[in-house]
RNA sequence: GCCAGAGUAGCUCAGGGGUAGAGCUCUGCUUUCGUAAAGCAGUGGUCACGAGUUCAAAUCUCGUCUCUGGCUCCA
């Protein structure tokens, strides 16, 4: 077998992805620290392991198909993968006879050692076996570096390892291939379309077992499934791609969601404002965003021969408003919400369920301040932040994203509101991880990243300071000492967009949404007929309470129990002839063992209570 | 947008050059039932859409749309 060459060395792409609709940004984490199991250890770390196997795939590979190509294999979060240049188009088929394949070679692997040539050797090396991608990898190796080798058996591959010390190390039954998929050579879409092979390993046939029975989870949770299941929403080919319909059941989840989200907002002295959805196209070009994101904005349509565009954003509306009028320092700060339905044209590629749309609802809000009170607003912000999320349970990092190499403002002003996120989340003794220069041109920011029950992350809240659109759109007010002032501004979505928002607490809570959530917290099941007017007037009474509640007697208890778990109704109060005997119910309540039996009224406050408090459980 | 795969009843899927099938759902009747599937009958499909090949297309070919897995991208 010639040598190929390299795998992951000058690292190319971003290998800490497990989903892209997941992983929205770009912050690499450790191994395996998510799964709802800890995989055993082994003489490597895992992903010496995972790297070994990727160099095993491809030798495997190479074997089925002499002339391939490969390019780089470096091991991933929960697995690794090879880029490969191949003949043809692999299937789903494939991937068993790659694996029967890799099984031979792990038989007759031996040691991976290490050797090191000089650059011309290697150069040489791989140019003769006609591996060009590895002669670029390798050109990218700084001067002075070594240049290192991995081998086993006949293979060899340009690499910085680690790996096993030998191929026994790597067990048959614990690494299994999942899946095919194209990749652009060096991440660029400019660039030659490869075929990625991606694979999962472990030290045990047990933990693979285990990550398999976690992907099975995923997928019984994945919001486009349960969404159908349960008549939550839909998408409608001839609406338009990527344009939520949001289902009766899933509109009471969205309204609740709402309704909580003005009050809290309400409380903070926000006040709510309404913009036109669509807008002459020289307030884009005022704002700057049709210079910027010219892809992402919907075509122009023609109204009285002038171009109008729907909103991408609904910060030049904000803005719109606040210039409406003169303002004193004593205005400030002036605080907009919207829950804003923007429009973005996303690629076709890229859409996915109600995570990624092309036309979604922001929860979005704009204060304008003066810089001395740009930290207190933060502050504001960060507490809100922390109530919503901690409410779902959700865990958060978050990220202070520093300036770019291109930016927009003087360094004073970058300075001033760098510092003001900072003291903030030290007030609120909120921890900042580093995004360096990973802020927007126009100003600094804090991301916030989520973790959801199955230990994986989203993009969460954000918090940006803007240097940009208070300038585009001459915004002003007049300070004490009667001179015309530019205000600072700072946009936030702590939702982000409700479609995305809700698509993931679907997942979080795998649809058992908490009671002040659920569309239909109760099942009301007489048993026979005979209790159909107690069951009537239990509906009337949690109908009067604020609770929807489903009620049928018909066909056996056990077949409405069924259907009523399937159903994802957390409460049953089944009503036999000795419960309206007694004037009470018998609950049967999801994830709790034992039944309760107890009065209606009883009931009714029980419930009261949950929902008042927001509970998590039932 | 790019690479690959897919699209048959509301859902899950079988079939495959000679005018469509199962289970579940739904409707009706029977059953009156104590905590995860009672019985019988019935409704329901231009086989994604458009062209082509053919005596004949759901089936073969091409194009379009949508979806799936990734890649690129996501203010």
């Amino acid at each position: 077998m010639p040598a190929s060459g390299g795998c992951d060395r000058p690292c190319l792409g971003r290998p800490d992805k497990l989903r892209a609709s997941h992983d929205q940004g770009s912050v690499g984490r450790e191994n395996d620290m998510t799964l709802p199991f800890k995989p055993q250890n082994g003489p490597v770390s895992l992903e010496a392991l995972r790297h070994s196997v990727s160099h095993i795939m491809a030798d495997a590979v190479l074997r089925l198909f002499p002339e391939g190509k490969v390019a780089i294999g470096p091991s991933i979060e929960h697995g690794f993968y090879y880029d490969f240049d191949l003949p043809r188009a692999l299937t789903d088929e494939d991937l068993p006879v790659i694996e029967a394949e890799m099984r031979k070679v792990v038989a007759e692997a031996g040691d991976f050692l290490m050797s090191t040539m000089t650059r011309e050797e290697a150069s040489q090396r791989l140019a003769d076996s006609g591996q060009k991608y590895k002669v670029e990898l390798l050109a990218d190796i700084p001067e002075g570096e070594e240049i290192t080798f991995y081998n086993h058996g006949t293979w060899a591959d340009l690499c910085e390892g680690p790996h096993v010390e030998n191929a026994k190390q790597i067990r048959n039954d614990a690494f299994k291939l999942t899946s095919v998929a194209g990749a652009y050579w060096r991440g660029d879409s400019n660039n030659a379309m490869l075929q990625r092979i991606y694979g999962t390993a472990w030290f045990s046939k047990k933990d693979l077992r285990l990550y398999m029975d976690y992907l099975e989870e995923i997928k019984k949770r994945d919001h486009r499934r349960l969404g159908r299941e349960l008549d939550l929403f839909s998408l409608n080919p001839d609406f338009g791609a990527g344009l939520v319909f949001w289902h009766a059941k899933l509109g009471h989840v969205r309204r609740q969601l709402e309704q909580w989200w003005w009050d809290l907002h309400y409380a903070d002295n926000y006040w709510p404002v309404y913009t036109p959805h669509v807008a002459g196209e020289s307030v884009f070009e005022q704002s700057g965003h049709l210079e910027n994101y010219a892809d992402m904005i919907w075509a122009p349509m023609l109204v009285d021969n002038r171009p109008h565009r729907v909103k991408p954003m609904n910060c030049p509306g904000h803005v719109t408003i606040f210039n409406a009028k003169r303002h004193s320092y004593r205005d400030l700060p002036v605080r907009y919400a919207e829950l804003g339905t923007v429009y973005r044209y996303e690629p076709s590629g890229t859409l996915h369920g109600m995570l990624r749309v092309r036309g979604f609802t922001q929860d979005d809000a704009h204060i304008f301040c003066t810089p001395e009170q740009l930290a207190d607003e933060i502050v504001g912000v960060l507490e809100m932040v922390h109530t919503i999320l901690s409410t779902f349970g959700y865990e958060y990092t978050a990220y202070l994203a520093t300036r770019p190499e291109k930016y927009l403002g003087t360094d004073e002003i970058w300075e001033h509101a760098l510092e003001a996120l900072k003291i903030a989340a030290a007030r609120k003794e909120l921890e900042l991880e580093d995004d360096p220069g990973g802020g927007v041109f126009y100003g600094p920011k804090i991301d916030f990243k989520i973790k959801d029950a199955l230990g994986r992350e989203w993009q969460g809240p954000t918090v940006q300071v803007d240097f940009n659109l208070p300038d585009r759109f001459d915004i002003q007010y007049n300070d004490s000492d009667n001179n015309l002032k530019r205000p600072v501004m700072v946009h936030r979505a702590i939702f982000g967009s409700m479609e995305r928002f809700v698509g993931g607490l679907i997942e979080h809570f795998g649809a058992w949404f908490p009671l002040w959530l659920c569309p239909t917290p109760v099942a009301v099941l007489p048993i026979t007929e005979e209790q159909m007017p107690a069951g009537a007037e239990l509906q009337q009474r949690l109908t009067a309470a604020g609770f929807k509640s489903v009620l049928t007697a018909n066909g056996p208890l056990r077949k409405r129990v069924r259907e009523s778990e399937l159903e994802k109704i957390p409460y049953m109060a089944v009503l036999g002839g000795r419960e309206v005997e007694e004037g009470k119910v018998n609950l049967r309540i999801h994830g709790v063992k034992e039944q309760k039996t107890m009065s209606i009224d009883d009931f009714i406050q029980y419930l009261t209570d949950k929902r008042n408090s927001k509970s998590l459980d039932y």
